[in-house]
DNA sequence: ACATACCCTCACCTTTTGGATAGGGTGATG
DNA sequence: CATCACCCTATCCAAAAGGTGAGGGTATGT
């Protein structure tokens, strides 16, 4: 049993997920449109969880997480997202979450994971484990999105203040490492992955 | 007031959607969790309208819908999916679909989307209607698609049974037409059309 | 101190793309 | 029949990408 704050600008997402968190009286769920509306509940009550809606207004990418683990230091806070994307999920939990839950998680799944963080873990689903460990370097994440944006190395190079040669380099080492063909293919397994 | 047929493999969304038409009575709906059952479903009752999930075992891409349309003339089917893409929108109306529902839908648009195909329209939401019309010829999708998976032009032309010159001809035209600055540029484009 | 991973650079080369220009052929439609 | 959209081909050229080998720099942890 514990006490969920739920933060979803998706009216149908939030009471699906509330009503199962609720049901059999597991949890209790405060649920929240907004970030700000989020933030709000927090300072009336405390919770044992916080979940919260990667696009919702307030979040700005992961600002909003940022910012809650700044104000709230050592809470649970999890991410939850429509698109299994891991690189977000990555830097989510590099942020300190507790917990990545893609919408398609199966009802008892999410019970689960609900309860796994409560208890102190980090739950993230193994599908996105897997594009999880992607191995590229900061600097290739950078380049490959340049080359996703449809930038030509010179470009890329101006953009990141080096050389063209080394944009090359980069592009060949992230290529094998994403095990492309060229930097095209290399574009689509990082959307693929959810880097880009 | 109508009766649904709901076909989704995903118990969290069959059971949301379902409430939410069931609500105040409005319309009488019959879940079922796969193709198959689907079809055994209909066999037994007739139907106003039936719904089905883009990804679901039985399926195939759009074979499943072009079944159903073959078993059932006349009868209005419509698409769920949980990513919108527009081909796959485009593809379904092509194949008799009367609709085509993202999961993202709010709940107010769900209740007017299944009414409008009730009454004999068809839906498809606005931002999917801007996707699909992409103006690309199927030869340029051909293309597109292999630039997509990584093919050189001379790869493509290979493949397509013609010269390297004309592959090249339709990367111009086809980035010309996605507002693309390459074909990397290009195959993100039609990423995000749902081309590829 | 050493290995390792990451980041950057130079010079040189081949292949691939991208773009311009100038055609020919088909099938559908007004 | 004229027009249009689509598909195919050709030659020539400039730019970009891809690949080589051979370096140097900085942190990191063992």
């Amino acid at each position: 049993m514990g006490k969920v704050l739920l933060a979803d600008d998706h009216e149908l997402v939030r009471e699906t997920i509330a009503a199962y968190l609720r049901q059999a009286g597991r949890h209790e769920v405060v649920p929240a449109a907004s970030l700000s509306e989020a933030v709000r509940a927090m300072e009336a009550e405390s919770f044992d969880l916080i979940l919260l809606d990667y696009r919702m207004p307030g979040m700005e990418s992961l600002d909003g997480l940022r910012d809650m683990a700044a104000r709230h230091p050592g809470l649970p806070i999890a991410l939850i997202s429509g698109a299994a994307s891991p690189e977000v999920a990555r830097q989510a939990i590099a942020l300190g979450a507790v917990g990545f839950l893609p919408k398609t998680l199966a009802p008892d799944d999410l019970m689960r994971a609900v309860e796994t963080m409560i208890a102190g873990s980090v739950f993230v689903p193994k599908d996105v484990m897997a594009g999880l460990a992607h191995n590229l370097t900061p600097r290739e994440i950078e380049v490959v999105r340049g080359i996703a944006g449809g930038k030509s190395n010179k470009e890329i190079a101006r953009d990141l203040g080096v050389q063209e040669v080394t944009v090359k380099l980069h592009v060949k080492t992230l290529s094998r490492k994403l095990d492309a063909r060229n930097r095209t293919h290399a574009a689509m397994r990082a959307r693929d992955l959810g880097l880009v």
